[in-house]
DNA sequence: GACATCTCAGACAGAATGTCTGACACTGCC
DNA sequence: GGCAGTGTCAGACATTCTGTCTGAGATGTC
């Protein structure tokens, strides 16, 4: 039962490449995130993914020369882990709490106000 | 504009005790957390206070042989910092999307989906 | 004065993170 | 076939964070 890491900003800049661009390939995430590209980058972008391997948010085309790679997840899921994670730590893994809490201190437009009105009727 | 750091599991476990306990001594909470009290552990719950205080989570009250400690954020201080990082992180900072992910995954009791609606009402 | 208890400074190992180097494999072109 | 360009992979490396522990010295009690 060990808790999964976290993901790093370094690592999300990646993910927020992936999510842009699918089917990237190192080259090519290396260039959307340093400005110059080098050997030296490319390694790190490629430690980076194999991290993000290893923690099941990407996935890997290996059936060309280059690998391709795409993100297993999409930001509103890492958002659901992210949650989750502060649910276990502070609110013994109940969601509710947040949410209560966030309603009680988030400023709202009356746009979103509304909009979170039906999503709560919503719920069954 | 440096990122403040997490709040560590064993220093949670710190401010669980002076949350329970206020103005306790490092023995009263190396006692409460550890079950054998031993010099190493004192330290230890030394360490962790020592950090907490950098992160200006406890203050310390020097006036005593032995210091007494309190915390200085309260648990749903805490929560707000780590849902604003996690809104940081994912959100562009803004907290307004956190709650309408959770209102629309979030399974309510009739209870509580009625003080939501009131908490959002009384929003203004 | 002897002894327990405290604070404080710092050492220490293990892990996570971002970076980088070197060895080797594949591709395409001459 | 040979070679330059490009890939992957394994691993080294410094830095930081975390939890733990030791030793020196100050303060309190008897």
């Amino acid at each position: 039962m060990d808790k999964p890491r976290d993901v790093t900003d370094s690592e999300l800049a990646v993910l927020d490449v992936l999510w842009n661009q699918p089917q990237a390939t190192i080259r090519e995430i290396t260039e959307a995130i340093y400005e110059d590209y080098s050997p030296s980058s490319h390694a790190t972008v490629q430690k980076l993914l194999e991290r993000l391997e290893a923690k099941d948010c990407v996935a890997r085309d290996r059936s060309g020369f280059a690998h391709r790679f795409r993100a297993t997840i999409e930001r509103s899921d890492l958002l659901d882990r992210q949650l989750e994670a502060v649910a276990d730590k502070l609110c013994e893994g109940s969601l509710t709490p947040l949410l209560l809490h966030l309603a009680s201190r988030t400023k709202l437009s009356d746009e979103e106000r509304k909009l979170l009105r039906k999503l709560i009727n919503d719920r069954t």
